[in-house]
DNA sequence: GCAATTATGGACTGTTCGGTTCAGAATGCA
DNA sequence: TGCATTCTGAACCGAACAGTCCATAATTGC
């Protein structure tokens, strides 16, 4: 019984997948896109995922773990004011082997904007993801020795500057700008902690 | 000769398909829900225009040019700053009538997000509109006496704070939050000039 | 090797999309 | 009134969409 237990390799193509969705957005990803992407076929698909919405769901939800994962790792190795600034860092210096990294923003950015006032559960979802996200920050800054409140305080800006240089980095601008940009920021918060 | 000169209020239809292209996006909004809004019927829509893509086109164009106007004339009885101030204030007071007032955030950055990676010219178009934008603001922040260095340092930081604050203000969180930002950082912005 | 089981490719469905067409209604002018 | 002009509603088109179905191929337990 149970012939084959799974045809093709789950993680890497919903990863594949997951990184069609980060570029492209929920609508203008087809299922024709995703199948191409993942080297697998519409059965096989719709086998194993249920429809094309909750396997965004689940790419979505993806993308927030490992990104929250990314930013506790670094957390764990350097002072975490310097975690968050690397943090916004590496989206723009080339992290990822020698070709140019992606600018595809936030996934969680790009899911708030595209899918507010279209599909609101999906919207509600990202942006939750984003919540969690600030706390994480907030956490960070505590642990660095801001007071509850200013930690509160600068999380929250913290998290529209995440907002403002993700919709940023999608306008093809020179990255210089950006890596100053947050440079200066966080010479701010620093000397506004310290 | 020439019996009907124009069946339709233009402007009035033109304003009422913005109004949803600035809502829901280019691709989540379809000719039909154009058609309903503007109340006139599919032939006469490609009777007075080419498609929906150039349609959207004269919407983005139309919306970036109300908006730097809206700010232009502020600038006309008020001081620069506090023009500017007002810029991103009015979105988050009631200013329209009774109702509660649209979170529909900036249309030019919506249209960079939804469309890059998708539709490259027109994410590129709404980004010209955004480096136009940050060019007066640029001007607001000269003419009140910072440097012309220190005015392109703010602007382009108040250029990250407008995408920024125009995210999160899609996000449905409570709108005091968002006013409190802006005083404070128009607060910053003041101290920095003074 | 054989039977039981299960993933797969490809054909198919119904719907929605943007866009076209055209007969007829509405209008201006003489 | 009647002709010329122009706009409109509704039917229509092919393409693309998400999702279903099934005969077949592949694999396993025995």
């Amino acid at each position: 019984m149970m012939a084959r237990p799974i045809a093709f390799n789950r993680p890497k193509a919903v990863n594949r997948a997951l990184l069609m969705f980060w570029r492209k957005g929920y609508q203008a990803t087809s299922l024709a896109d995703l199948l191409e992407a993942m080297h697998i076929s519409r059965s096989s698909f719709y086998a194993a995922f249920i429809d094309k919405r909750s396997f965004f769901i689940e790419c979505l939800d993806l993308w927030a773990a490992r990104t929250m994962h990314l930013l506790q790792d670094t957390r764990l190795e350097v002072p975490p004011v310097d975690a968050l600034q690397n943090f916004f860092e590496r989206s723009f210096v080339g992290v990822r082997g020698a070709g140019a990294k992606p600018n595809w923003g936030c996934m969680l950015v790009n899911t708030v904007l595209e899918m507010a006032d279209v599909d609101d559960e999906l919207a509600a979802r990202a942006s939750r993801h984003l919540s969690d996200m600030q706390l994480v920050f907030q956490d960070c800054l505590h642990e660095a020795g801001a007071s509850p409140a200013q930690a509160e305080e600068i999380a929250a800006m913290l998290m529209l500057f995440n907002e403002g240089i993700r919709v940023s980095s999608r306008r093809r601008l020179p990255d210089a700008q950006h890596l100053h940009t947050i440079d200066a920021t966080f010479r701010l918060i620093r000397s506004a902690i310290a």
